[in-house]
DNA sequence: GGATAATTTGACCGGTTGGTAAACATTACA
DNA sequence: TGTAATGTTTACCAACCGGTCAAATTATCC
C-alpha cells in the first residue's frame, strides 16, 4: 500500500501537528549549535526522542526540515521592527525596539544563532526574503529620516542607525560565549541584560541627540 | 624510506613555507564560507590548487589546519584593542578604535566569519584564547572606568561599551549579504563603509559625551 | 651525475551520513 | 470490530569524507 507522506497531505492530523513540532524544536537545538552541514539527522532525531526515518517521514529532507525553521522564525524576527511606529515619539520607539530585540536575544537565541549562521554562510537559500526585509527597513528609514527632518532626533543615517541596533542586540544571542567569558561569571547572570539596556538606552538616546 | 612529516621537521624548506601559506589562504576561504564541519578537505585542496593527499601531508589533519588558521587570525584580531592607550585621550582612542576595527571588517572580512563561526558553535577549541581576551578587556575596562571618573567620558558600563563597538564593527563583515541587501547595489560599495564610519563616530560621541 | 631526502599523487579504506524499502504497529473511522 | 490510512522501525544502501599507503616524481647536496 502506498504510504502518502505527511508533507503532501492536505488534512493534518492531530499527530502530525505535534511530532513536526517536536522535530522542529529538536532541529533547531542543532542547527543552531552546529549550522546546517555539521547538524545530522540522526542528532536531531536523538534530540526528538524518535528514530531517523519517523523524522524523514514527516521532513523529506534534512533541507526541507531546515527550510521550515527558516521560515518560522523569520516571520516572528522582524515583529520588533514592524512595530516601529511613525506616529510614536522617537524616545519611545527606539528604547523599545532596543528592548525587545534585546528580549529576543535572551529568550530566543537558538533562532538568533539560527539566522546568523544563515547570513554568515551567504544566505543561499533566503534571498526573497532578504527583498521582504529590503522593503520593510526602507519603509522604517524613511520613518528616521522624517523624524530627522523634524529635528526630533538628531542627523544621522538611518540604514546604519537599524544596523547598529541589530549588531548591537544581537551580539547578546550570537556571541554569547564570548560575552560570558569576558564578563566573567560573577557578572553574567541574567543581570547582564539589563546592564545591556541601560547602556544601549543611554548610548542611543544621547548617540542620538534626544533628549528625555 | 621513511618519509618526515613536514610538520615535524625542525627546519622549514621554502616549498614548505611557500604551500603552507597557500593551504592556510585557501583553507580561509573555505572554513570562512562553511564552518568547520561544512567545510571539505577536498574543496580545500581545489582552491589551494593541489591535491589532498598534498594538503595532508603539510596538515596531518582537517583539525590542524582549523587551529594553525585560529591561532594566527587571533594573534592580530585584537590588535586594535591592545593599541587602546590609557594616556591618550577619549575622543581619539575611542575614534581610531572603531575605524581600525571598521577597516578589519571591510579588509578581512573571511577571518571575521571565521572567528563568528567558531564563536557560534561555543568556541569549542578557544578557551584558552578567550581567557586571554578576558584579561585584555579587563585592562582596557580599567581605563575606561578612569576616563568616568576623570570626568572625561559620560558614565557608562564599559564592557558593554566595548561590545557594542565589537558588535557593531564586526556587523558588517560577519551579516555583509545582509547590509548589501539591504542597502541595495547603489548604496552599497565601497562608500558604505565610510557611511557607517561617519554613522558610528557620531553615535559614540554624542553617546558618551565627548565634546570634540 | 648520483644518492638521498622532500614532495606529490592515484588508489584505496573504514566510518559516517542522507536517504530508502518494506515490514510492522497503531490510529481513525465506517 | 474490521479495515484502510497513518505512523514507526529495522535493515540497508550509495555517496561522501577524513585519512592512509605505497609508489612515483622532484628538489637538494655531495
Amino acid at each position: 500500500m502506498a504510504i502518502p507522506r505527511a508533507a503532501k497531505t492536505q488534512r493534518r492530523t492531530r499527530i502530525q501537528e505535534e511530532k513536526e513540532e517536536v522535530i522542529l524544536e529538536a532541529a533547531l537545538d542543532v542547527f543552531s549549535m552546529h549550522g546546517f552541514k555539521g547538524a545530522t539527522i540522526d542528532q536531531i532525531a536523538e534530540v526528538a526522542g524518535m528514530s531517523k526515518p519517523n523524522l524523514l517521514y514527516y521532513f523529506r529532507t534534512k533541507e526541507a526540515m531546515h527550510r521550515a525553521l527558516i521560515d518560522r522564525v523569520l516571520d516572528t524576527w522582524l515583529d520588533p521592527l514592524r512595530e516601529f511606529d511613525a506616529e510614536g515619539n522617537p524616545e519611545v520607539e527606539i528604547k523599545s525596539y532596543i528592548r525587545r530585540k534585546l528580549e529576543m536575544a535572551r529568550d530566543f537565541p537558538r533562532e538568533s544563532r539560527l539566522f546568523a549562521n544563515e547570513i554568515l554562510r551567504g544566505a543561499p537559500l533566503i534571498v526573497e526574503e532578504l527583498d521582504d526585509l529590503r522593503k520593510l527597513v526602507d519603509e522604517k528609514a524613511e520613518v528616521i529620516r522624517a523624524w530627522v527632518k523634524a529635528g526630533k532626533i538628531g542627523r544621522c543615517d538611518p540604514y546604519h542607525l537599524i544596523f547598529s541596533i541589530w549588531a548591537t542586540t544581537q551580539h547578546y544571542a550570537d556571541f554569547d560565549v564570548q560575552v560570558k567569558a569576558v564578563l566573567g561569571p560573577t557578572r553574567s547572570g541574567d543581570g547582564r541584560f539589563e546592564d545591556a539596556a541601560r547602556f544601549l538606552e543611554q548610548l542611543y538616546m544621547n548617540g542620538l541627540q534626544i533628549r528625555s
